[in-house]
DNA sequence: CTGAAAGCGCTTACAG
DNA sequence: CTGAAAGCGCTTACAG
């Protein structure tokens, strides 16, 4: 007396277990009353479909995985937790809607074997070219799509993050006459990096001011930008606006700058990028850009399920990042 | 040409199904050099048991899933996110080792199917006794054990949050000689609340002060809580400390504060339970506790797979609540 | 309109 | 030591 099959059930109620399925599928049509007794005795026997077997035998998908490339319980720092996590919380509910469980995947341990994860598709955040999960995935044949363009995967189908843009606000944002912004972002070359890089270039020389850039190791965190920005601002009296797009490393700015006693905003502009809790907390609060994370995990799920139906996704709006100004800058 | 099944990887190796499956399992002795050529063979063909069809065969589970009783996407403010990631995280990885998958459940919305949802088995977080997802789980017959006791359901496997050593920790650390110390927490019936009232009635008596307590509603998150002190404050000046269990809330305390110009920790002095970024980044930064989720999480997990198999769990030891002492107190 | 039967891809008791 | 066959619980083309 586990749980009743299909055969039990219809056994009880007079019929064959093709009726009862298509009482449950309406694929085809059954008599009212029947349908009624069916149901009715499927709730009083605690019946459900078993997925596995329905899964095999339509073939149809049930679970998609969200990895992140970054070390999922992030020893050095939450920064990325929360960025990835807000991601998780909306993917979850559009992955429910279209009838679809949402896994997380751990991070890729040297050691780990992830040879449990068996999903019908994955959506990666934010990967690095190389990155050993991107691999992971191809060798089982699922599919892939990426929030953020894949460098050096022009075929990984991604939500596009529009990094592009998203400096070019902070930019534009930070910008006095005579201003020279730096820039601080991380080593690891995620295309988001590289976006914020070009637009900063390119921003620089229109605006007619050097640009000055530090790249950090994500794993070093907020300690490790402290220490940089340290060095920068204390070399570099000029810059008075720094674009920190990672968020832990932006706090670690504030703290150097509190250091040797540069006061923000009048001395020091600064913006960072994800809007978390970090920078509203933040002493004082950051200024950073509203990604429309919900938007954008929505539009990865849907990009996915196209993708694993050999569909042509439909390209989803994302609106345009949106600054948020606040004490920093 | 599809993913190959292991139908024909036995034709392409020559030798049977049945072999083939022994290769892989190790059930059952396979000469060395047929097991070599069949693993070799199947890296090749991009081989994979398809786990729905083991899974159907053999009736083991899967999958789990993760349920918070609090909506999903916090809209009223990320507060909980933190606290419930951070147990995903590390439940997501203990999972793995067991060759489990962990599905995110979103919240259950009036109108939201989870019909969707097939696991093998739940974690809850902190639920209500009268939770909607305890009675969604327990209508399709699927074991469930919480983090937290669940109040009025003694019969549900829980993983003890050690409530009650938490508040005490918490006061322990406020209390001076004359003290008058307040209490803040949510009008859920959530058991922590309940056992930190408990603590709190029971400290009040010990150290012979007049206890007063409020309670707010968690949708309310941080500005509730604002409101709340406010009132509670300038209406009880002897209140020289409030423990605060919910981060938000505490967060909410300290703008208080700052608004009646009471200085922190000098004036009031103020503690939260959750270690979490919130707690760290306030102003001044909050004294908070270890809970050492990272163990609580990987205990729900051992927890529910001996209640799926209907073993009788080890009780798993939990450290001690650690008290983390910042500018708050 | 309804049901008997094949088959999804595995595992494992059973037979040789 | 190895393989043929049954069966896990469904769905759906097929036959009536």
């Amino acid at each position: 007396m586990g749980k009743p099959t299909i055969i039990e059930l219809a056994r009880a109620a007079g019929v064959s277990p093709t009726t009862v399925s298509h009482a449950f599928s309406g694929h085809r049509h059954v008599e009212p009353e029947t349908k009624e007794r069916i149901l009715a005795l499927a709730t009083r026997m605690g019946y459900h479909a078993n997925p596995r077997a329905q899964r095999l035998r339509t073939g149809g998908a049930s679970t998609i995985a969200l990895a992140s490339s970054m070390p999922f319980a992030v020893a050095a720092g939450p920064s990325k937790l929360g960025f990835l996590m807000e991601i998780a919380a909306s993917a979850a509910m559009t992955a429910l809607t279209r009838n679809l469980a949402l896994c997380l995947v751990p991070p890729l341990q040297p050691d780990s074997d992830l040879g449990a994860i068996e999903v019908d598709g994955a959506i990666v955040v934010e990967p690095v070219g190389d990155d050993p999960i991107i691999s992971f995935f191809r060798n089982r044949g699922t599919p892939i799509v990426s929030i953020g363009r894949v460098p050096g995967h022009p075929d990984i189908p991604f939500v596009d993050m529009q990094s592009q843009a998203t400096a070019r606000v902070m930019l534009e944002h930070l910008w006095r006459p005579g201003s020279r912004i730096g820039l601080i972002t991380g080593e690891q070359r995620r295309n988001s990096y590289l976006e914020t890089e070009a637009a900063y270039e390119t921003f620089a020389r229109q605006c007619g001011f050097t640009p000055f850039s530090a790249w950090i190791n994500e794993i070093g965190g907020e300690e490790a930008a402290y220490e940089v920005a340290l060095d920068l601002l204390g070399r570099h009296r000029d810059i008075d606006a720094i674009c920190v797009p990672v968020d832990a490393f932006a706090t670690g700015v504030l703290a150097a700058a509190q250091s040797l006693g540069r006061a923000i905003p009048t001395d020091l502009r600064v913006a960072t990028r994800y809007d978390g809790m970090r920078a509203r907390l933040a002493t004082p609060s950051l200024t950073a850009v509203d990604l429309h994370l919900d938007q954008v995990a929505e539009a990865a799920v849907e990009l996915l399920i196209a993708t694993m139906e050999h569909r042509v996704p439909s390209r989803a709006a994302i609106s345009p990042p949106g600054l948020v100004v606040r004490n920093s800058s």
